[in-house]
RNA sequence: UAUCUAGACAAAGACUG
């Protein structure tokens, strides 16, 4: 049921793992068949509560269950192993889904190269953004942000800011992830005027900037001794009527 | 008979500690 699965996974999103349980097994005994979705939930949930061991179970019993896993299936089983830094293992899934019918997608991939991104690999997280693009899936501005992100957090500036030309010309809608990485950067460098250019250009250029662009560029203009630019910076924020978080 | 329609997936983002 619908229900069901919309209560366990809202359930483990907010960190009741242990009620979502107690839903799981009251379906049991109500003799309510568990579909693929409902199963992906509770991979995925049992993921991040950290029991992994458990979501590779349930990924077993699909069969059982006579259930095709698919791409969002594998998708969640590939993130949860490269999380945990099994690559071969999210790797070998990837294989696996090209010779079934479920055809990887570009959350497939970005949770691939968000695993080596986190284990500081880079060039092979660039790598797979290569394969992905002889799949003919195209990148998107969450692939950027995550590699932009690992490379600077890397010292590989030059890098970092390649990538984000190359963003820039694709034509893709930047998003508040790359604007704070490279924000970041300007800042660690005290490079405050390039950092207010970018954040000046990313707000005219159709981005809807966040609590924590506009924090951010305060901070750094705080630290800079520059009160009146920060304070102005406030003040658009609260015209503009910013969330809070 | 056919098509559309619900629920599942990707980022250790700033400051502070």
């Amino acid at each position: 049921h619908v229900a069901y699965t919309n209560l366990i996974d809202s359930l483990f999103k907010t960190g009741s793992a242990w009620e979502a349980f107690v839903f799981q097994n009251q379906m049991i005994v109500r003799g309510i068949t568990f579909d693929l979705v409902l199963c992906t939930a509770l991979m995925d949930g049992l993921f991040k509560s950290g029991q992994p061991r458990e979501a590779e179970e349930m990924f077993h019993i699909l069969s059982e269950l006579n259930l095709i896993p698919n791409n969002i299936a594998y998708t969640v089983l590939i993130d949860g192993r490269c999380k945990l830094g099994d690559m071969k293992g999210g790797e070998s899934l990837l294989k696996e889904m090209h010779k079934k019918l479920a055809k990887p997608t570009v959350v497939t991939y970005a949770s691939i190269i968000n695993g080596y991104a986190r284990k500081g690999m880079l060039d092979e997280a660039v790598n797979v953004m290569k394969r992905m693009l002889e799949q003919n899936i195209a990148p998107n501005a969450y692939i950027y942000a995550i590699l932009i992100r690992g490379f600077f957090k890397d010292g590989r500036s030059e890098l970092a800011s390649e990538l984000y030309e190359e963003v820039r010309r694709s034509g893709l809608q930047l998003n508040n992830f790359i604007l704070d990485a490279l924000v970041n950067s300007s800042k660690r460098g005290g490079k405050m005027e390039a950092a207010e250019g970018l954040f000046k250009e990313m707000n005219s250029g159709g981005l809807l900037l966040d609590c924590i662009n506009y924090t951010s560029l305060m901070d750094g203009l705080f630290k800079a001794g520059n009160e009146s630019g920060a304070l102005a910076i406030a003040e658009e924020m609260r015209q503009k009527g910013v969330k809070f978080d």
